[in-house]
DNA sequence: CCTTGGATATCGGTT
DNA sequence: AACCGATGTCCAAGG
């Protein structure tokens, strides 16, 4: 247990710092910008950080019930009894405000993370995987350009051309492709014919279709070809030597 | 400083006792299901909540860098003078796995919050403005119906009927209005004309409108009605007392 | 279970 | 600053 204005001071000394902060605690939340919102009484958790980030994290559940973004600029008053944490920040204007009632633990730690994080296996690398065999799909097919511009309509994944010589506007969804994703490849499809006065085809790739989604591509006249993550993989492996991103790693025997 | 022995103590009879745990460590995580990371060396925070859920901060973001959602069934071993911590959930299969080096600092806690949540300014509350006063969109309109179901293309936000009698199909959105929520309306709009057999006007309602999704909507002669949370409210607050929600409270006097 | 669409979505890239 | 599209989006509601 701390007392608030031990708690104060705590926050204020590891934000000038450049401390991460934890507490757990009794309080109150508001938070008035986009949208306004009110938590009642309750324990929670709460996380600042040096770069002026909060977030409060009930005991359950992934996301956080309040946050505020980085850049956000923080004031610690006491006020009334309770430990007053204000976060805001300017555009668009937001404010949380914290009402804290009790600490019932706090810390403070200089964390040190300079370490690279990556991510793979993202549309981007379904993408990479087509361009570099585009045969993927179950046809010869030449790659022209990837993210093409549409227009004003947005950007084509990729832009292919067919053994007829018939351009094809390829669609990725890494997951179920929905009707969005048909719309999304129809707008571009309509752009391209409608610029180069031709037949332009239209494929979406993706693991799956929703029911609805398969109706409208029958509808628009579009094509589907399913490709999932695995099957993309198995060519960027060969060509790309994937393994590089498994590295040597205490896990990497796991997967 | 914590041995990785006690920690591994600390942390299981917490998951007994349906505690938080929250830690700043020293440590690698990987992640494994429908993508796969890598983050290196490095000291972050890592929250263990007794729902399963699991998330890892690093010292800067409002995001979390790898985390596991409520429902994932944790493991807690020591190999390799490594404090292995695992998170996995099975549908769809993803596992977490945390190899900490070193302990900084760890507490667990029980958290009692019952406490109610209101979140308020959503695209309902403009449904429900709009619902209560449809002159709002600047002529007289009669309500029909909300969340009216348009077939399979989805759910129209509201159907209403103008002083023609002519249906009206509104698409509400809360930020500027893109292209999508122009192919959305259009898709309800066509429903309904087919499913009518008699002219039916779509209007989306919207704060602004992204320029490119000006374009398409002037292309199917749909509408645009300007209307942001602010107007919204000055009819919510007249007819259903928006100010129950601000309640009496520490910040009340602020908002 | 799948599908759909909102969210204080967040985040990053480009114009 | 606006706009656009991806996200391990998450999440709830509905069928």
């Amino acid at each position: 247990m701390t007392s608030l204005e031990e708690a104060a001071e705590i926050i204020r000394r590891a934000a000038r710092s450049g401390e991460v902060v934890v507490a757990a605690a009794e309080c109150e939340v508001y938070y008035s910008g986009r949208s306004f919102s009110r938590l009642g009484r309750g324990e929670r958790l709460i996380i600042l950080k040096p770069d002026g980030s909060v977030i409060v994290h009930r005991p359950r559940g992934y996301s956080p019930v309040n946050y505020q973004p980085q850049g956000s600029a923080l004031t610690v008053t006491l006020e009334d009894g309770k430990l007053h944490v204000r976060s805001a920040r300017p555009r668009p204007l937001e404010v949380m405000d914290i009402y804290v009632y009790r600490v019932l633990h706090v810390f403070t730690a200089k964390l040190h993370d300079d370490a690279e994080f990556s991510l793979w296996g993202t549309e981007e690398d379904i993408k990479r995987a087509i361009s570099a065999e585009p045969s993927i799909l179950g046809e010869p097919l030449r790659l022209v350009e990837e993210e093409r511009r549409m227009g004003d309509k947005g950007f084509a994944d990729l832009l292919l051309v067919d053994r007829r010589g018939t351009y094809v506007v390829v669609e990725i969804k890494k997951h179920a492709a929905g009707r969005d994703a048909v719309e999304q490849l129809k707008r571009y499809v309509d752009y391209y014919r409608g610029s180069l006065g031709r037949p332009v085809r239209g494929i979406l790739v993706a693991p799956s279709l929703a029911r609805g989604a398969q109706r409208l591509l029958e509808a628009y006249g579009l094509e589907y070809r399913r490709l999932d993550l695995r099957r993309a993989w198995e060519v960027l492996r060969s060509r790309e030597g994937l393994m590089r991103f498994l590295g040597p790693g205490p896990g990497g025997s796991n997967r």
